[in-house]
Parts: C-alpha cells; sequence; structure tokens
DNA sequence: CAAATATATGAACACATGCTCATACCTTTG
DNA sequence: CAAAGGTATGAGCATGTGTTCATATATTTG
C-alpha cells in the first residue's frame, strides 16, 4: 500500500543514538503506513487483552483463552495476526504453544495507551 | 520525550503525580475499550496522515485536504470521527473550520508509535 | 438576496474484519 | 501405531468501515 522506499535518509546513522527524529517520519509513507498497522494491532478488544494478558508473562494458548474469555480458535486466529505483524514471539513447549511480546516497544505502547485513555478528557 | 515515556512511571518528570499504576487498568473493561478506541482512531492511514499533519499546527480542512489527497468529504467524515473520539478540537474561523489536535496525549501517542516502528525489527 | 467558497452529512457500495464451525495438524503417551 | 490433548487453519457469514456521490448547510461578498 505504501510506496517504494523514498530516497530519504532517514537513519542518518545506524549504530549511534541519534537523537529520536519522530516527525521526521512523517513524510515516510512506508513508516507511517507501519504505524497504522501497530495501531491496527492494538485496536481489537480481543487483541488487546491478548497483549496485555502477556505483559505479565508469556503463556500458552490454552491460558489466554481462559484469560480472554473466548473460543480457542478466535484467539488463534488473533495470535495469528498479532505474530505477522511481529508483536508477538511464539515458541513450542510439548504440545503447547507459548506466546510472548515480541520486545518492550509493545508494552510501552499499551502503557501509554492504557494511562492515556484512563485520563483521557471525558 | 519517548524516553520519558518508556518504562512504568511515566509522568514523574512532570513532578508530582502519583506513579502510574497503568497495569491495574488492564482489569478494567471500560479503561481497555476506551483504550482500544483511541488505537483504532490511529489506525488507519488518513486519519493518521491528518493528525500527523496536524502536529505540526492546526490546520482548516482544506489544508488537510491538499496535505493528504482525498476528497473534501473523506477529510470531514474522518475528522468527524476524530472529533467524536475525542482527538481533535474544531472552531470555525470565517467560512472554514480550523481542527488542532485535541491535547499532549495525541501528540505522545503519534510519537512513541512513530518512533517504534521506525525502529521496528524487520 | 444571489453567488461563491468552505465544510458537513446521508446513502450506498465495495471491501475488510472477527467470529464460529469443522477439520487438520502436531506432540506426547499408552 | 492409536488415542488424546493442544493448537492451527480454511470457509462462510454477519457486521463494520472508508470512500464516493449528491446534496445540504454555513459564511462572506457583490
Amino acid at each position: 500500500m505504501a510506496d517504494a522506499v523514498r530516497g530519504k535518509e532517514l537513519h542518518l546513522v545506524d549504530g549511534e543514538e541519534a537523537p529520536d527524529e519522530w516527525a521526521s517520519y512523517l513524510e515516510d509513507d512506508d513508516v507511517i503506513y507501519a504505524t497504522t498497522q501497530i495501531f491496527d494491532a492494538l485496536a481489537d478488544y480481543t487483541r488487546f487483552r491478548i497483549l496485555g494478558a502477556l505483559t505479565t508473562s508469556e503463556r500458552s494458548v490454552g491460558e489466554l483463552q481462559r484469560l480472554c474469555g473466548v473460543s480457542q480458535s478466535a484467539i488463534s486466529h488473533q495470535l495469528r495476526l498479532l505474530r505477522d505483524r511481529g508483536l508477538v514471539t511464539m515458541r513450542r513447549e510439548g504440545q503447547r504453544s507459548i506466546y510472548a511480546l515480541a520486545d518492550e516497544h509493545v508494552a510501552t505502547l499499551i502503557a501509554v495507551g492504557l494511562e492515556h485513555a484512563g485520563h483521557w478528557p471525558e
């Protein structure tokens, strides 16, 4: 959906902590699209509850099913999406699949969103 | 800004606020729903570009139309949604409607999202 | 008031989304 | 290997969503 790479050098230096110029990302369609995909993953009630449950610890599909109160199939489908979007990782452990948040970015977004919704005007 | 937001105590920079226990919000269905509604507002390409444009300054519908490259009607419909969700405010100025971000929460979410998408693994 | 400019809104439509159902797959155990 | 527990996936369906089109409303100007 987003255009192919545009010539802009948004990552000035790979190695070091260039100041995070988030404003410059607003000119990069690919970054914008990627951002909406992440927000979209967080925008569904079931998915958000799954991710919320994973902030505490990694969990199996069965655990998530119980915690979120939806069918096994529904959980599995949503986990598939979250995995495809890169928000969670999965590993096998015997018969079970254990899911975990992919990195701290996800927890940060959840925290910021929750906190701001908790204080939201009106 | 994003660094100030990472971790659990998100507003300590401001001074006096009690530590924000975002984890407790995970038990409040209303807060969860409100959060998903905010993320949902940020999850559409057009809406995100509108909000992104508003991080620079307030703008009229016509400006947003040019900046986002979609029809006047589409912009107007999306602005309606953003207004209903409380992410933007509007004021009349002559024939024009001037829209602005409702508060810093919105800019923060955009910044965090963009920054993390920019660094997203893969 | 008529015309022009700027924005808003309802209806309709094409497409996306999230669920269920049925079933297949994978792993351990007997 | 068969059976059972645990998970994944495709199809189908009902509902939601973003856009366009046509038209309505609002505001300034002649």
